[in-house]
DNA sequence: CGTGTTTGACCCGCGC
DNA sequence: GCGCGGGTCAAACACG
């Protein structure tokens, strides 16, 4: 797995060292100049606040840039992972299995895990097997069998996103596109209700998508995908940064809900590489600068969303503006 | 009043 | 054939 070097986040301008960055000449300059002035003490203090806020930025950068380490290492994991399970079931032949399956296929999964999708203690790969055959089986038995071949081009992801377990709320996946509700059951295995959307975006747009609270965890949504949309989004960024937690994986490999990192992260479709908005992740394709920007572009606009991080900003850029007005005064 | 949500009823495939 | 369970429909309702 060489993705790491994509992801080497040293490379990344992280601003790690915002001091260097805020050219020091300056605020040394306007600390001589005010040395002569009646100000002095409270300058000073203003400079060492000042000093102090960009150290405490400083920290945060660094921590960022450390939670950005794990995050690609998580990454890289789950991606060998994936690519893993992808040598040992080629999807094609994957594919065509489990749409042969059926609900055979669900009934002697369940029985080897005990007669309850819930029982397997936590191990992703078991579960997300369970999940993509249990979507394969809704999509089969749902239309008739006269239109099979439309099923092979019926593609299903899969989406977590972390919430507040006290959000009751399924419509928290917020994907960019516009979703209409057109019902809710409870299902047997699961004793969170299911919810059922449409994408009312276009009138035409087969896609559907369910959402339902993780039977191991709480906290986290696992939204389905099925088909694909005949139109354009409508918000893919906002998507992307409103999302606590929001991995993707497709239909093909499972992944863990549970070894999802805490910290807020990004969407990872791996089903759809195709043009430079759809495509969120690393892909092997995918140019190592263009990860990077979009890492930059994801981190920029988390904290632009981040009221603390922007009042420090403001903070700063008007204490500037003051040192300016004052030393040209006087 | 238009749009979206809720929810009980209904449909359909599958296993027994 | 019957019952079960997932998925969908559509009338009622809520909301801006």
């Amino acid at each position: 797995m060489a993705y790491f070097s994509l992801l080497d986040t040293s490379q990344l301008d992280l601003n790690a060292n915002p001091v260097s960055l805020m050219d020091e000449a300056p605020i040394k300059e306007a600390q001589t100049n005010f040395l002569g002035l009646g100000r002095k003490n409270a300058v000073k203090e203003e400079v060492s606040a000042l000093e102090e806020e960009l150290n405490r930025v400083n920290e945060e950068n660094k921590k960022l840039t450390e939670k950005l380490t794990v995050l690609c290492e998580n990454y890289n994991t789950l991606r060998s992972h994936l690519e893993d399970y992808m040598s040992k079931n080629p999807v094609g032949a994957d594919q065509a299995h489990m749409e042969g399956k059926k609900r055979k296929a669900e009934s002697s999964i369940t029985t080897n895990n005990g007669g309850k999708n819930n029982n397997n203690g936590g191990n992703t790969n078991v579960n997300s097997d369970q999940s993509s055959s249990s979507d394969e089986d809704s999509s089969c038995n749902k239309k008739p069998r006269v239109r099979e071949e439309e099923h092979v081009k019926v593609k299903t992801s899969r989406v977590y996103v972390r919430t507040e377990a006290s959000d009751t709320s399924l419509q928290v996946v917020k994907d960019g596109y516009q979703w209409r509700k057109y019902g809710q059951k409870v299902t047997r295995d699961n004793p969170s209700p299911r919810a059922y959307f449409k994408c009312s975006f276009a009138p035409t747009c087969p896609v559907k998508k369910k959402v339902q609270r993780s039977i191991e965890d709480q906290s986290i949504l696992v939204a389905t995908y099925e088909g694909e949309h005949n139109h354009s989004h409508t918000s893919r960024v906002e998507a992307v940064s409103s999302s606590n937690l929001c991995v993707t994986l497709g239909s093909s490999p499972p992944r863990p809900p549970s070894l999802a990192s805490s910290g807020p992260t990004i969407t990872l479709d791996l089903t759809k590489p195709k043009t430079k908005t759809d495509a969120k992740i690393p892909n092997p394709a995918v140019s190592s600068q263009e990860f990077q920007q979009f890492l930059v572009e994801q981190m920029a606009s988390s904290l632009t969303k981040d009221p603390s991080f922007k009042a420090a900003v403001a903070a700063a850029i008007s204490g500037r503006f003051l040192q300016h007005n004052q030393t040209e005064k006087w």
